[in-house]
DNA sequence: TTGACGCCCATAAAATCCCATGCTATCCCA
DNA sequence: TGGGATAGCATGGGATTTTATGGGCGTCAA
């Protein structure tokens, strides 16, 4: 599977390093990706992180925007210019940044979260809640696609 | 045959493992993913579980959405951030991570219940009331049906 | 120097491999 | 067709490997 699934909390050592999940770092491996494409999240208190695929996907969307539009400029700083390409080292381990600890408020423990082609890092009381949140987020909105589903024949039987 | 059917119940040794039933087994190697995908029921105390096939639905639920929208990635971590990629030792036997065991208050015995194209995992007992409730509820539904059908003099008796 | 960062090794816990044991169902042959 | 041989399966337990984490030491630059 190349897909970051699960969520794992890790502790940061004196040293600022943190184990970077094992199974994220097999998936980040075969992306062809000697490090993590880190930064942060738009819209939420965490960063997001991925390897090549999300590079290029960040790329292309840049890419789609006029040349020389102040629009194209103004994602490129807010997406290029606060990236960063984390190191692993040998042990699997990574330094956050402190411009990256502080937007996601992450201190001694941190949450690795997989959404598929990416994933995201939270500080852990945080995660709790908004993990609350997506859930019943999903929950209404599976509702919804109940309810339409018989018209046109959507996907069923996915989670019950 | 490439669906789950039948229900089994396996025990779940010393060291938390618990052998996954051999049709299942097959099912999921012909379905080509290495593992179990498996997560919590979004409102049954129960996991819900499958191969690739499972998988891709999922997928394909979660890139319908815009790409970097916050609904998107919402649904990714109700989705895949609960998920786990459960492995398959040579032996046939798997084990549960605490976080989905207690999702389904599963201790020592575990039920695998076939569902088609998915399966799913019970603590013995609450499935046993879940498959009564269950069958009162197909047993109501088909009398609604049958109080429609005798207009129109349909087939009676089926079944009981 | 001092601190940040890379590299190396140590350790405990957890996951995984490998082999063994019964039990059941299936097969095969007289 | 009976009954013993055989193969598949769930389960137990010891040995080995992976993983997260802690800490030491050298290097390089401010």
């Amino acid at each position: 599977m190349d897909q970051f699934v699960s969520t794992f909390t890790n502790k940061i050592d004196a040293k600022g390093r943190v184990s970077v999940p094992a199974p994220f770092r097999t998936v980040l491996a075969k992306d062809g990706l000697d490090g993590i494409y880190c930064y942060p999240s738009l819209d939420a208190p965490a960063l997001d992180a991925g390897g090549k695929r999300l590079v290029d996907k960040i790329h292309a969307l840049v890419e789609d925007l006029a040349p020389y539009s102040d629009e194209k400029d103004q994602l490129a700083t807010a997406l290029f210019g606060t990236s960063e390409i984390l190191t692993i080292d040998q042990d699997g381990r990574t330094i956050l940044p402190e411009r990256l600890r502080e937007h996601a408020g992450i201190a001694g423990h941190i949450t690795f979260v997989g959404l598929g082609e990416k994933f995201q890092m939270w500080e852990p009381r945080r995660f709790e809640t908004h993990l609350a949140e997506a859930r019943q987020k999903v929950r209404d909105l599976r509702k919804l696609l109940g309810a339409g589903r018989r018209d046109r024949g959507g996907p069923e039987g996915a989670r019950e």
